[in-house]
DNA sequence: ATAGTTAGCGTATTTTTTACGCTAACTATT
DNA sequence: AATAGTTAGCGTAAAAAATACGCTAACTAT
C-alpha cells in the first residue's frame, strides 16, 4: 500500500451555498449552468479542487469569483458522495456555506449577468446534480447554528438596529419573536455595542444603532458563555 | 468541461473514529499501522473509498472490518484536506464517527491482536497523519451532540440503570451532574422506558433497569421535542 | 398641534433549573 | 436476626430564566 495510484481516484468539487439577506428575505445565490451535464439548470456555485489548495481556500476562491467579496463566515457543511450524483463519473462534493451581505456587492456584469441570481429560500427552483439536497442540508444547518452562535451578524450591515436583527432571526428561524423580550435578551447578552447613533428619516421613532462586539463575544466564549436565541 | 479527467484527482480515504464506553471511561479504537507512511504509529481505522460505494457504506465497511459489529450510530464528522496531510500525495479524508458498545465484541484475534487497541480519550498517543486533529474534532462533536441528542444510549447495554446513563454523560461531557435532578430529568423526558426489572447482586439497593424508547423518541421529535441534558 | 407608528423600558407570571433533605431497599457483617 | 453501610428513589424550596404584555417616548406625516 505504498502507492496511491493503486486505488481508484474520484473527482472532487468544492461547492458553496451562499446565503444573503436583503432586509426582507433570506436568499441563496445560484448559477445557471452553461455546460453539460445539467446545462440550463440552476446549481450551487462550485468548481474542481486544485491539488495544491486547502478545501477552505478552494471554497473561498469560488465565493470570491462569484461575488467579488470575501465572506466573514465560511464553514464546511458536508461531503456529498452518492456514486451516481454526477453522470460523468464518481464526483465527491465537499460543500461549504457562507453568509454575506448582498448590499456590499453587485452581481458581476457582462457575460454572467443572466447566469447568476438570488433565490429566496422559500422559492427554490429544481436544481441540477443533488444540489437540492445540499441546499436543504445548508438551511437546516444555518437554522440550527443560528440558535446557539451569533452568526446572523455577518448578514447585516456593520451598524444595525435591534429590530433589523430580530427580523433577520425571525426570517432564518421562521418564527415570531416578542419584540421586547428580544431587545432585552440582546442587551443582556453583552455582544452588541451601542454606537450612540440613531437611524433618522423613517416615519417613526428613530431607533438606536448597534454593532456586533466581536472582541467581547470572544472573551465571553472563553469564559464559557453560550449564545442563545 | 465535459470530461472529468481534465482535472486532477486526489485520492480519498474514509476514516472512522470509533468510540466505546466500558462503564468507566470513554475510549477510541486505534490501529497500529504496519505500512509506510507512519508505520508503527497509531491511527484511526480507515481505507480508500471504493468507487461504487457511498461514503457511509465505506465507513460502515471499515467499522465492520475492524470491530466485527455494526454501529447503531454512524455519522459524518468532517472532511480533512490539507494538501500535505499525507506524504504520498494529495489525499482527502472523509471522517466519520461511530458509537459502539465494546462489550458486544472482542478485538479480533490472530494477526491483528497487537495492532488494535482501545485508548481512553484522556490518554491518547501521538497519531499518524493529522489524526490528532481528527480525534479532537470528533470529541468536540460528540460532546456537543450529546447535550441535545440522546446518542449516549448507543454506548450502553440495551438495559441500563439511570446511574449508568449518568456516569456515561458525566464521562462524555466531563462534568458532574446532580444524581437526583438527572433522574428526574430522564423520567420526565419520556424516552426511557422502565423494564420492571432490577439489577440485583450489588452491595446496595437494587436499581431499576430501563431501556431507550426509540419509537417514543421518534414520536416526540416529530412533535418538536428537543432532548436536552 | 395632532395622529400614527415603532422604540425602549418595566413588571408580573409561568416555567425551568438548581440545591439538597429524607426514607427505601439492597448487601455485608456481626 | 439485627445492624451498619451504601446507593436508589422521591420530594420540596429557592433561584433563575423565559414569557406575556402594559405603558410612555420619540420620531414623521398631515
Amino acid at each position: 500500500m505504498h502507492t496511491l495510484s493503486a486505488y481508484p481516484q474520484p473527482s472532487v468539487t468544492v461547492d458553496c451555498v451562499i446565503f444573503g439577506y436583503d432586509g426582507k428575505q433570506l436568499s441563496v445565490l445560484l448559477l445557471n449552468r452553461k455546460e453539460e451535464p445539467y446545462a440550463g439548470m440552476w446549481t450551487i456555485p462550485g468548481g474542481f479542487l486544485y491539488l495544491d489548495e486547502t478545501l477552505e481556500a478552494s471554497a473561498d476562491r469560488i465565493l470570491t469569483t462569484k461575488t467579488g467579496i470575501a465572506s466573514l463566515f465560511l464553514e464546511q457543511l458536508f461531503t456529498f458522495g452518492k456514486p451516481d450524483r454526477d453522470p460523468r463519473g464518481r464526483v465527491l462534493s465537499v460543500a461549504y456555506y457562507a453568509l454575506i451581505n448582498p448590499e456590499r456587492f453587485e452581481l458581476s456584469a457582462g457575460n454572467m449577468a443572466n447566469d447568476v441570481n438570488w433565490f429566496p429560500i422559500g422559492q427554490l427552483p429544481e436544481l441540477g446534480f443533488d444540489h437540492n439536497d445540499v441546499l436543504k442540508t445548508a438551511i437546516q444547518r444555518l437554522q440550527a447554528k443560528a440558535t446557539y452562535q451569533p452568526i446572523g451578524f455577518e448578514l447585516l450591515n456593520p451598524q444595525f438596529t435591534i429590530s433589523e436583527l430580530q427580523d433577520l432571526y425571525e426570517c432564518i428561524l421562521d418564527v415570531k419573536l416578542d419584540r421586547r423580550n428580544f431587545h432585552k435578551k440582546m442587551m443582556a447578552s453583552g455582544i452588541v455595542r451601542p454606537t450612540g447613533q440613531k437611524r433618522l428619516g423613517e416615519k417613526n421613532r428613530a431607533p438606536e444603532l448597534f454593532e456586533f462586539d466581536r472582541e467581547q463575544y470572544n472573551e465571553l466564549v472563553k469564559s464559557g458563555f453560550q449564545f442563545k436565541i
